[in-house]
DNA sequence: GTCTATATTGGGATAGAC
DNA sequence: GTCTATCCCAATATAGAC
């Protein structure tokens, strides 16, 4: 639980001018060791879990040694911060790549929905979110990146429904928050028990209220 | 990892015929010092976090001695599952208490929108379940346990909203899976940051959207 | 920067007295 | 049934050689 690490560079600096940019990879700039070790958690942390996370563990699958987790994040905590950040920054990427520029209307429905879907089946990411989660909400730095992460989801999801100007722009944020809460919700429920509960149907639905509700506020014409 | 405690009671019997009738209290049967340690291993669990269930941790918290949990539960295996049964228990009875008949219509669905948001306030065993999440998907027996509760939990909805000849089964089925993926999904949002996530504005939308689709499936009558 | 070796702590399990 | 005392092991952290 010590803070300070006694030596190396020990916890990853430039949050507080890189944020508002949101333009680095946290991972990009580490050394290759670094890197190694970020990545060789990651794997770990999806195929056995938070609490398979040790630092022997990790030295093992990346083939480096215990002893350069210290020297190079300082100490366990700072590790699994940088982890947090790599698979934020990761989550982020992969959702702007899908922010493609449709004209609203039916077009621009479907990509969001296909893309819905694509997260719900993409297990990886969301068995590492599970996992960090718990730990998230009782560490205040972690905390706050997971947070940033939500809040951006929201934002992306809320620009591919409305312009800044949309008379109905409040709702439309509703819409966004719902839709992130459904795919979080869905992917634990298809994550435990895919054959009885019916994901795709469920989508299908929603995809069928989607309508209905933007039809209500006349924002795109549906058959 | 040994799956066979050497001595004592060991791992809770009972699980065969049980599950059909789903009336038996898996804690009420306990000896007392079971159920302390129990009471004790889920505060610990909410307040701390599953990282801090440990067995001194909990030995101390029940104000009994250690050994005792190996007496009573075989390890503590066999103690995180019965904490998981006694959760689930009282998932079910707080959900099934709510299920008191309306006539289909308005009344019912204020009871249903009300159950589902005063779930969502309920952080306790949201943070309980959060916390048990990540280890049943790795585990068989958890798994199952949590898959049943999740399967009832719809099984609940479903009821509420429907007779099993209805029409319109199916798609109510689905709507009954997006219900409890939105309780899911926007608790996360909501734990995480309060601020930021607007759930009650989140949920009113979500109100208005089960109006509009329960009106096209001619349900209810809505003003 | 990277390693080996080690100090220290804490967890889970259990023997054996009562 | 319950306790004390102890064993064994895994994990983190770090000193110090290279």
């Amino acid at each position: 639980m010590s803070d300070i690490p006694k030596r190396g560079p020990g916890r990853p600096r430039t949050r507080d001018k890189a944020r508002a940019l949101r333009v680095d990879d946290p991972i990009e700039s580490l050394p290759p060791t670094a890197r190694n070790l970020l990545d060789a958690a990651r794997r770990i942390l999806v195929r056995d879990g938070f609490t398979a996370l040790s630092l022997s563990a990790i030295a093992a699958e990346a083939d480096e040694s215990k002893a350069s987790i210290g020297y190079h994040f300082g100490n366990k905590e700072g590790l699994v911060v940088a982890l947090v950040d790599s698979l934020v920054h990761e989550a982020n990427r992969s959702i702007i790549s899908e922010t493609h520029r449709y004209p609203m209307g039916e077009q621009r429905l479907r990509a969001l929905m296909d893309g819905e879907k694509r997260i719900v089946d993409d297990t990886d990411s969301f068995v590492a979110l599970m996992e960090i989660l718990p730990h998230a909400m009782r560490d205040g730095s972690l905390r706050s990146r997971v947070a940033d992460l939500y809040a951006d989801y929201r934002a992306t999801v809320l620009d591919v429904l409305s312009a800044q100007d949309d008379p109905a722009y409040a709702e439309l944020a509703s819409l966004a928050t719902l839709m992130i809460a459904l795919v979080d919700g869905l992917s634990v429920q298809h994550s435990l028990d895919p054959d009885r509960a019916n994901v795709a149907a469920a989508i299908a639905l929603w995809e069928k209220m989607m309508r209905c509700v933007l039809r209500d506020l006349r924002m795109i014409d549906v058959g």
